[in-house]
DNA sequence: TGATCAATACTACAGTCGTAGTACGACAAC
DNA sequence: GTTGTCGTACTACGACTGTAGTATTGATCA
């Protein structure tokens, strides 16, 4: 079982794993650049956040001098499955067939995205026997 | 242009709001009875959780007497396009196909899943010609 | 007509989030 | 050596959430 549950963040919290997820181990400095340009955030804004992620587990720090270094402690594909997961059982009555029907109706699919999905699909399992 | 953006609600207040969805204009009593029974909540949380989401204006009250009863003031489908939009927006690069693919990936969805909404879908399509 | 019950309103409190200022320590430049 | 400068640590603060107790007020029953 896979022990990695619970992870939700924030969209701005995902904004800051998205860049340690895009960079690997990153400085401080460098991520508060990166979300200082995206957003106009103070360099002690980010700073504060990677701290708390990091008390919260999901990130990991390094010392390197006077500089710390973060990288992240689980991957994007932990968060979405945990965050789609929150998603389906709250909103879709835990069934991710509601959820596609959804995007379908929304239009946000169509019906070429569904046959290449499809056929994706079809050629994983072809590799999976 | 809909107007009704930025309703993100967390697990909790999607609760509440599907007992209003369910069942129309609710008394407080009413509401606070399923939720105590789902999650042992007491009564005055349930009024105080109400109060708030009125505050806001996702729900709208009317007094009875000395009684409140309640109404959604917006729709399951609204909150569903909203939080799927935000969701595929700050995890999913804003793009719809990569949630499916997710879905796919991580087994939620299988091909006769697909066969059956892309059905659906083209009946849809029909439709609208 | 006074006691009790029920329902809401008000208040509280800890935790998290977004946001950032200030303080302090180390290193560089003069 | 004294003075900036850069980087982190600590502190703060308002908003929102989950949680619920207490106070108030209107209705009802004996």
């Amino acid at each position: 079982m896979a022990r990695t549950a619970n992870i939700s963040l924030s969209e701005l919290q995902i904004a800051l794993m998205r860049v340690l997820w895009d960079r690997g181990e990153t400085s401080t400095a460098e991520v508060a650049s990166v979300l200082a340009d995206e957003r106009g955030l103070a360099h002690t804004t980010i700073a504060t956040l990677l701290t708390r992620l990091e008390k919260r587990g999901v990130v990991v720090q390094r010392r390197d001098g006077r500089q710390l270094f973060y990288r992240a402690a689980v991957e994007e594909a932990d968060v979405r499955r945990s965050m789609v997961a929150d998603l389906i059982g709250s909103l879709f009555a835990g069934d991710a067939n509601e959820l596609l029907a959804h995007l379908v109706e929304e239009a946000e699919i169509g019906p070429g995205d569904l046959a290449r999905i499809r056929q994706r699909l079809q050629a994983g399992v072809e590799n999976e026997k």
